[in-house]
DNA sequence: TACTGGATGTTATAACATAACAACATTAGA
DNA sequence: TCTAATGTTGTTATGTTATAACATCCAGTA
């Protein structure tokens, strides 16, 4: 009988994930629990393994744009998440990619499954201060 | 009167680039560019602010994906630049993203523009190779 | 000429990610 | 029970990607 176990880090890292909100990176998180103190994670190795892990199991998603990642707001079905990012101020809305109709845009004989969407930018707010 | 130069190095890149089609990493650039010795370009910053430049000017896309910069292959109208790429072989295929109704998926209030739209995932290819 | 501002070159360092290996735990089978 | 096989974890070191900081050069112009 395979016996289902909890691994090291996991839940430490969803729980600094899930109190941060909005996307950490690694080395964020690193330093949120280092802080802390009294936690099994003290090396990158460690953070990188559980966010594997995390992202398998889909609780955890990686925003390529920020190099950073984020709990899993469960917003989307199956393996389709789909992100907006602002490059400038780092916020980030999921949502479900499901009903994108992108793929049908893209070149045929190349596909790729599971996919994750991500749309980046600079957000309206961000543009507005810029242009002031 | 403004006239209009040609900034150092951004020539040298935009070759480099298209010779090799696919996505490149900054340091292999600059890696091509020092094998061939003779050019201006020496370190990675350079390669850096040329890459800058030529991504305002539409003539570059980064992949977020795979920390990487690809040759605009000018399918795309506009500011909507499609990418999907598989993380597994790095091969990236460009479509125009303006057809996309991804937006509309997108949560009310928060919209980025100019956009980037990345789909990453595995190959069917990759995918098979992986399951053998 | 001397000043200004922008582009460029150069060095150093920050930020992100993985390789390599030792130590320990778990399981299956002798 | 003992042991070999396997996998997880901890740890150190290193590789890769990106930017900061500052010196230098050069064109334009008062």
């Amino acid at each position: 009988m395979q016996i289902v176990r909890a691994h090291s880090g996991d839940g430490e890292i969803l729980k600094v994930l899930s109190i941060h909100k909005g996307p950490m990176s690694a080395y964020d998180i690193l330093g949120e629990l280092r802080h802390k103190g009294a936690g099994a994670i003290k090396a990158p190795t460690q953070v990188y393994r559980a966010l594997e892990r995390l992202m398998k199991d889909g609780e955890v998603h990686r925003v390529a744009a920020l190099n950073a990642f984020v709990r899993c707001s469960c917003i989307h079905s199956g393996s389709a998440a789909g992100f907006i990012v602002c490059t400038d101020c780092g916020t980030v809305k999921e949502f479900d990619a499901k009903v994108a109709t992108l793929p049908r845009a893209a070149p045929k004989g190349f596909a790729v499954e599971p996919a994750n969407y991500e749309i980046s930018g600079t957000c309206q707010d961000c543009q507005k201060r810029a242009s002031k």
